[in-house]
DNA sequence: ATGCGGACCTGTTAGC
DNA sequence: TGCTAACAGGTCCGCA
């Protein structure tokens, strides 16, 4: 399930290959995912040159010259960049052929991702301008999640994966972040202290830069589309963990659920709040 | 406005 | 062994 830093890993990784290049022609082979994939959207992009490639959250931004094409990987999409004669398999989804050698193809067994388009700039889409601020940025700041989570009783991990006030941080890093931070995740988010606003800021970019580090290292892997996701590469102290010894006191790390989200913690050293 | 539960979908794993 | 059931995941939507 590519998070942010995948995300990240396999823009960053197509760009020699298809920023500049020319779209000769798109091919639906099963428009159902999240949202149907346009019908007409050979026509939106057939003979455009796309012009920049960015990331916004885990949405992926191809800006072509009449407009945006916004891709989402959903928990289980793949974007490869592979030789045109390529035989389609199972989930293949859509092929976007290059007028140069190769083609972009998305993959999604479980249709939980999105192809879309756009001729309006795509920060005013409905899916991207309500997005909280990226987690990597200067404006994600401990002044700025409390100034967010002063007034929300909600649970801090439920509140951080939500997308409103930082965007990226999936399960699996919203557990490890909390772990490092030493916050509980049920914590309501009113009670977040400044300095614990502070190690979670820091947390949270800590784990996605440091993910995208190792992304960086399986980068030419993935256009085979055998690369590892930069998570396995991580050291995860929690996630999937839960039963297993706390890496830092062996005590047994606990398991609950939080939003309908499975979600491992040590309950030593992330001690929960007693009003 | 906030917050919760449901829906989407299917490969994998656990349990019978 | 073969079947069924539960589970995982991100994100939007609708209802209280």
């Amino acid at each position: 399930m590519p998070e942010l830093p995948e995300v990240e890993t396999i823009l960053r990784g197509l760009v020699p290959y298809i920023l500049w290049a020319k779209v000769d022609q798109s091919i639906i082979r099963c428009k159902k995912l999240r949202w149907p994939i346009p019908e007409d959207l050979n026509s939106c992009i057939a003979g455009q040159t796309i012009l920049e490639l960015s990331r916004r959250g885990k949405y992926m931004l191809f800006r072509l010259e009449t407009g945006t094409l916004i891709i989402h990987l959903g928990m289980s999409g793949r974007l490869c960049f592979l030789n045109n004669d390529e035989p389609a398999k199972k989930h293949d989804h859509v092929d976007i052929i290059l007028t140069q050698n190769g083609m972009l193809r998305y993959t999604d067994p479980r249709r939980f991702g999105a192809i879309l388009w756009t001729t309006e700039n795509p920060a005013i889409h409905p899916l991207l301008s309500a997005l909280g601020v990226e987690p990597l940025s200067e404006d994600f700041t401990a002044e700025y999640l409390l100034r967010c989570t002063s007034n929300r009783r909600m649970a801090i991990k439920p509140l951080i994966m939500a997308g409103k006030i930082v965007v990226g941080v999936g399960n699996i890093y919203a557990a490890e972040a909390l772990f490092l931070s030493g916050i509980n995740p049920s914590l309501p988010a009113n009670l977040l202290t400044y300095t614990q606003g502070e190690k979670l800021v820091a947390m949270i970019q800590q784990v996605l830069e440091f993910s995208i580090t190792q992304g960086g290292t399986t980068l030419k892997d993935f256009v085979n589309s055998d690369g590892l996701p930069g998570y396995f590469a991580q050291k995860l102290n929690v996630y999937g963990r839960g039963g297993l010894p706390c890496v830092v006191c062996t005590k047994a790390l606990t398991t609950c659920m939080l939003g309908q989200r499975s979600t491992v913690f040590c309950a030593h050293c992330q001690p929960e709040y007693y009003p």
